[in-house]
RNA sequence: GCCGGGAUGGCGGAAUUGGUAGACGCGCUGGACUCAAAAUCCAGUGUCUGUGAGGAUGUGAGGGUUCGAGUCCCUCUCCCGGCACCA
C-alpha cells in the first residue's frame, strides 16, 4: 500500500475494476427490488459543466448508497441531443449540426466516466438519432389519428430582416438577436398536444406525488390554474355591423354589477371590425402587435388601450358599456376578451384612472370605505365582501352572489358557471432544422396525412449549411418532395420540427429498453423498471419539463405503450369519495415517485471597468483576494498584472461573467473524489452551491487524512502485534503515557462513532448530503483521538474505519473501494452491507441537561439518566446561578423537558 | 407584473422540526516541526465589554404569540428560479 494518497492513480485503477466488472449493468434478473435511479440528461454543449457534475454526483450517491442498501439499481445516461445551439455553433464555426453534436457527445462521455459515476452505459440514449426519434414520430402519428394532436395559427416571434422565427431568448429588448430589427407577432399554423384535455388529471395526479418538493408542485398547480367562474356574453345589435355576443370569462362574477367597460385583445375579430373605419385604432392594433411573446414582457410593459367606439349591452342591467382595445388582454387567453371591473380589479382600476373610464365599487367590507382616488388592497377581497350597488343582489356574499348570478344569466341565456384551466395547449411545431422531423404529409387532395408506419421514420438529413435565415428544411426539395400516402398523388413533406421538449419527455422510458425495435419500449422490461424511483434535475424544469413528462406518460398509458390497462382516471362526476382511490400513487399515471430538485451552481465575480465603462470580467483563478488579519476580503488583484481589480457579486457560472471553473481542471488536479465531496459537502442539494477554491483543498486535505489513517490500520494489520507493548508499537506510541480523557476513552469513541452514524442515517433519508459528508469527518475526527494501545482500541478503530469507508463510499467512491480492499474488509465496496447503529453503543448513565432562568441559559448539569421530575427541579433550584437570581425568593413555574432542559421562571 | 423559493459569524453551511445558536469545513490568529518554505500537527476564533471568572448582545428589518422563537403568525426589504420557442 501507498504511503500517501495518489487519486489519477487509485481512481483510474477503480475504474478500470468496475469496467473489467461490468458492475454497473443493470439487468431485470435479480431478486433483489429495483431502483431506477435517473439524473436529467445533458444538453451535449461540449463541455462538462459544474451543474452536471453536481447533477451526476447526487445521483450517483444516492444510486451507490440504495445498492448498499440491498437494491438492484439502474442508472442509465443519455444525450438530449436536438436544439438550438447546434444550429448556433454551425453558424458560428462552420461545422454542421450532426457532426458537432456527436464530437460532444464523444468529449462529455468521456468527461462524465472520469467522474466515477455508477452508470450503465449500455442503455446510452441519442435522441437526435432515428431509432429514438422515430418511435417519437409513431406516437405523433397515433395521436394525431386521435385528435389529441391539431393544427391551429399561434403568434410567434418574427424577425422581418432574417425571415425567421426567433425564439424568445433570442429576442433582446424587442429586436432580433443577429440582425437588430424590431421584433413582431406573426401567426403561423402549427400543430398542438391537446394537454388542455388533461389537465384535470395532471393536477389530481399532483396528490399522488408525495415524493416530490411541495414548492414543485404549488408551482405546477399554479400553472394548470384551475378556476372556477363565470362565462357571461355581453350583447350588441347591428348597429356595430351585425348582432351577437361577446363572450367573456370571469373569476369573479359577483362583481359584474361593477363591470363598466370591457376590454378586447389586438386580434379580436371585434377590434378588427372596428379598425376597418378608424385609421387611429388599426395603427393601435398594429403597435400592439409589434414586440415579443413573451409572458414576462407582456406583463411588465405599460397598460395601453384605445376606444372602439363601439358598445356592448351589460346583460343584466342594459348598461350600455364601451368596448377598448387594450394591450394586456392576450387572444390565446380565455375568449380574448375581459369585462373590466376596476373598483374591484387593480389592473382595471389602473387603466380606468389613465383613461378615464367610470369606476363603480360594488363590493364592500364592514370597517373600510371606498374611495376612487387610490387603490386599497380590500377592494379584490373575496372572502369578506358582500354586494352592494348592486340591485337584488345587495348584501349577498361571493359564494351567494355567484350563484344568483349565474342562475339569472343561464335564464336570460347570457351565461353560466364554468371552470377553467390556465393551462394552454402544448405548441410544437418548429421552424428550425436540428429538430424531429414532423412525420406529416400535406396532400392537395387529402390535406393532412401522417406517415404510414412503414415510411417511418422520417430521417432528418444530416449533410446540410445553416445560414440563419429562415427554415432549411423548406429549401430542400429532396426533403420535402413526396408523394402522398394516401392518393399517391404528389405531395409535400412538413418541414417544422418538433419542440425539443418532445424528446425530454419520454426518453426515462426509452432506458428500460433502449435496444427496442418493435415499439416506444418493451413492455415487460418498461413495466420492470418504471416508474423512476428517484428522479433528479435542476430546479428551472419545475414547471414547462416535468409536465411534460407527466403528459406523455399519459399519452403512452392511453396508446397501450406499457402494455397494461390503463387505470380509472378522475372525474368531476365521480365524486370527492370515489376519487380518493385515485390519490395513491401508480406507476401507469406517473412516471416519477421521488424527484429532487437541485439549486444552481454560483462563483464569484471580477471586473475591470473598460473604455466606456464596459465591464471586462475576469476569472476567478487569476485574481488573488487580500484578507485582513480576520479573514475579510479587503481587495483583489490580477494575479497577471498585481493591479487591483472589483469584486463583484457571487453569481451562476456563465460564460457571459467569465466565473466559469472548468471541472476537468479539478479532477485533473485533485481526482473526481475531491471534486464529488467538495460538491455534496458545500451544501444540501436543493440549496444554491458556492464554489470556493479553499473548499475544494479542504476536501482534498480531508481526503489525505482518511488516507494517511488507513496507512497507519494497515500498519498495524500487518505488524500482527499480540500485545499491548506490540500495538503500541505498530501504531507509533511507543513509550509514550496516555491519559484517557472522554475523547479518547474507547467506548466514547465508539458511542461517538455510532451517534453520527445515527444521524447521518436520519439525514441520507432526508437527501442532506453536506451533513452526511460532515458525519465521515467527524467519524475520523473521534478516530483520531483515539491512541491504539490495546486490542480493544484496535477493535473499535478498525469497527469505526470501516463505517466511515461505507458512508464515504457513495460520495467518494474510488478511495472507498481501494482503501476496504487494502485493509481486508472485502473484496468490494459497492456490495457491502450499510452500516448499523448499535443502540447498545449509545447508552449513558449520566446526562446532561441544561439550566434556563425564563428562558435564558445559566448553566448545565450532570445528572442520572433516570433522574425523576421532583429530583430535577431540587437539583436546578439549588443551582448557584439559579440561587443568585432567585435572590431569596420563589419560582413561579418549572418546566423540565426531559433530556434536554430545566427552565426555572422567576 | 404573476407564480415559487431564499436571507444565520470574515465565508459555505449545521441546529433530529418550538428547547444549549454557530456542528462540520474554509479563512484568519498564535504555536510546534524546519536553515527556510511547503506539507503536516496542536490551540484559539460571532460581536461588544471585562485583567479574569463573567456580563451584555446576536439568525435580513420591524412587530406579535410563548416559560422559551433561527424555527410559528403579521408587515416590509433585498436576492434567486420559472413565465409556455434556452435546455
Amino acid at each position: 500500500m501507498q504511503p500517501n494518497y495518489q487519486p489519477q492513480k487509485i481512481e483510474a485503477a477503480a475504474q478500470q475494476y468496475w469496467e473489467n466488472k461490468q458492475a454497473f449493468r443493470a439487468t431485470e434478473a435479480s431478486d433483489k427490488p429495483k431502483y431506477y435511479c435517473l439524473s436529467m440528461f445533458p444538453y451535449p454543449s461540449g463541455k462538462l459543466h459544474m451543474g452536471h457534475v453536481r447533477n451526476y454526483t447526487i445521483g450517483d450517491v444516492l444510486a451507490r448508497y440504495h445498492r448498499m442498501k440491498g437494491y438492484n439499481v439502474m442508472q442509465p445516461m443519455g444525450w438530449d441531443a436536438f436544439g438550438l445551439p447546434a444550429e448556433n455553433a454551425a453558424l458560428a464555426n462552420n461545422v454542421p449540426p450532426a457532426a458537432w453534436t456527436y464530437s460532444n457527445i464523444d468529449a462529455m462521455r468521456k468527461q462524465l466516466q472520469s467522474l466515477g459515476l455508477g452508470i450503465d452505459w449500455a442503455r446510452e440514449v441519442t435522441t437526435c438519432k432515428p431509432d429514438y426519434y422515430r418511435w417519437e414520430q409513431w406516437l405523433f402519428t397515433r395521436l394525431f389519428k386521435k385528435g389529441i394532436i391539431y393544427k391551429k395559427t399561434s403568434s410567434v416571434n418574427w424577425d422581418p430582416e432574417d425571415n425567421t422565427v426567433l425564439a424568445n431568448e433570442q429576442v433582446i429588448d424587442g429586436r432580433g438577436w443577429r440582425s437588430g430589427a424590431l421584433v413582431e407577432k406573426r401567426d403561423i399554423p402549427m400543430y398542438f398536444f391537446r394537454i388542455t384535455q388533461y389537465a384535470e388529471e395532471l393536477l389530481q395526479g399532483l396528490d399522488t406525488l408525495d415524493g416530490w418538493p411541495e414548492q414543485v408542485k404549488t408551482m405546477q398547480r399554479n400553472w394548470i390554474g384551475k378556476s372556477y367562474g363565470c362565462e357571461i356574453e355581453f350583447p350588441y345589435d347591428a348597429s356595430i355591423g351585425r348582432a351577437g355576443t361577446l363572450k367573456v370569462y370571469t373569476t369573479r362574477p359577483d362583481t359584474l354589477m361593477g363591470a363598466t367597460y370591457v376590454a378586447v385583445a389586438a386580434e379580436h375579430p371585434l377590434a378588427s371590425q372596428a379598425a376597418a373605419g378608424s385609421p387611429a385604432l388599426a395603427a393601435f392594433i398594429a403597435e400592439c402587435k409589434r414586440g415579443g411573446t413573451a409572458e414576462a414582457d407582456m406583463a411588465t410593459m405599460e397598460k395601453k388601450g384605445m376606444d372602439t367606439s363601439l358598445f356592448v349591452t351589460h346583460p343584466l342591467n342594459g348598461d350600455k358599456l364601451p368596448v377598448w382595445v387594450a394591450n394586456y388582454v392576450l387572444m390565446g387567453y380565455g375568449e380574448g376578451a375581459v369585462m373590466a371591473v376596476p373598483a374591484h380589479d387593480e389592473r382595471d382600476f389602473e387603466f380606468a384612472k389613465k383613461y378615464k373610464l367610470p369606476i363603480r365599487q360594488s363590493i364592500a367590507v364592514e370597517g373600510q370605505s371606498f374611495s376612487d382616488a387610490a387603490w386599497q388592497e380590500w377592494y379584490a377581497n373575496k372572502e369578506r365582501g358582500v354586494c352592494v350597488n348592486s340591485g337584488k343582489y345587495n348584501s349577498l356574499n361571493y359564494e351567494q352572489s355567484v350563484d344568483a348570478i349565474a342562475a339569472d344569466l343561464q335564464v336570460k341565456g347570457l351565461g353560466q358557471k364554468r371552470t377553467q384551466f390556465r393551462l394552454r395547449d402544448w405548441g410544437i411545431s418548429r421552424q428550425r432544422y436540428w429538430g424531429c422531423p414532423i412525420p406529416i404529409i400535406h396532400c392537395a387532395q387529402c390535406g393532412d396525412v401522417p406517415v404510414p408506419d412503414e415510411q417511418l421514420p422520417v430521417v432528418l438529413p444530416e449533410k446540410i449549411t445553416i445560414t440563419g435565415a429562415g427554415s432549411p428544411l423548406a429549401k430542400m426539395p429532396e426533403f420535402y418532395q413526396t408523394t402522398c400516402p394516401q392518393c399517391g398523388g404528389a405531395a409535400k413533406r412538413e418541414t417544422d420540427t418538433m419542440d425539443t421538449f418532445v424528446e425530454s419527455s419520454w426518453y426515462y422510458a426509452r432506458y428500460t429498453s433502449p435496444d427496442c425495435t418493435t415499439g416506444m419500449v418493451d413492455k415487460a422490461r418498461a413495466q420492470h423498471w418504471l416508474p423512476v424511483d428517484q428522479y433528479i434535475g435542476g430546479i428551472e424544469h419545475a414547471i414547462l419539463h416535468l409536465l411534460y413528462a407527466r403528459f406523455f406518460h399519459k399519452l403512452m398509458r392511453d396508446e397501450g405503450v406499457f402494455g397494461a390497462p390503463p387505470s380509472p382516471q378522475p372525474s368531476p362526476t365521480r365524486g370527492e369519495e370515489a376519487n380518493d382511490a385515485l390519490r395513491a400513487f401508480n406507476p401507469l399515471d406517473e412516471p416519477f415517485k421521488n424527484l429532487l430538485t437541485q439549486g444552481m451552481v454560483i462563483a464569484p465575480t471580477f471586473c475591470r471597468e473598460g473604455e466606456g465603462g464596459k465591464k471586462l470580467w475576469i476569472n476567478p483563478a487569476d485574481v488573488d483576494v487580500k484578507t485582513d488579519d480576520r479573514g475579510r476580503p479587503v481587495g483583489a488583484t490580477l494575479r497577471a498584472d498585481g493591479q487591483s481589480v472589483i469584486i463583484g457579486g457571487t453569481e451562476k457560472m456563465a460564460k457571459s461573467k467569465n466565473n466559469g471553473v472548468d471541472p476537468q481542471a479539478i479532477i485533473d488536479q485533485y481526482g473526481a473524489d475531491t471534486a464529488r465531496l467538495f460538491t455534496m459537502f458545500a451544501a444540501p442539494p436543493d440549496q444554491q452551491l458556492e464554489w470556493n477554491d479553499a473548499g475544494v483543498e479542504g476536501a482534498f486535505r480531508f481526503l489525505k487524512r482518511v488516507w494517511a489513517f488507513g496507512y497507519l490500520v494497515k500498519q498495524v494489520i500487518d505488524a500482527k502485534p499480540a500485545s499491548s507493548y506490540e500495538f503500541r508499537k505498530a501504531s507509533g506510541i511507543g513509550e509514550v503515557s496516555i491519559s484517557r480523557s472522554r475523547s479518547s476513552d474507547p467506548k466514547e469513541v465508539r458511542r461517538e462513532v455510532h451517534l453520527v452514524l445515527k444521524q447521518a442515517n436520519f439525514d441520507l433519508a432526508k437527501q442532506q448530503f453536506n451533513t452526511v459528508a460532515s458525519a465521515a469527518m467527524k467519524i475520523l475526527n473521534a478516530l483520531e483521538k483515539l491512541p491504539i494501545a490495546s486490542q480493544e482500541d484496535f477493535a473499535i478503530t478498525k469497527e469505526g474505519y470501516s463505517i466511515l469507508l461505507r458512508l464515504l463510499s457513495p460520495i467518494t467512491p474510488h478511495i472507498a473501494q481501494t482503501l476496504w480492499k487494502e485493509l481486508d474488509y472485502g473484496d468490494d465496496i459497492l456490495n457491502a452491507e450499510w452500516p448499523k447503529v448499535d443502540e447498545a453503543a449509545l447508552v449513558q448513565d449520566e446526562i446532561e441537561i441544561v439550566i434556563q432562568v425564563n428562558g435564558k441559559l445559566r448553566g448545565n448539569l450532570r445528572v442520572a439518566k433516570n433522574a425523576d421530575q421532583a429530583t430535577l427541579e431540587q437539583l436546578a433550584l439549588s443551582h448557584d446561578a439559579v440561587q443568585k437570581l432567585l435572590a431569596g425568593g420563589t419560582a413561579k413555574k418549572i418546566i423540565v423537558v426531559p433530556g434536554r432542559l430545566i427552565n426555572v421562571v422567576i
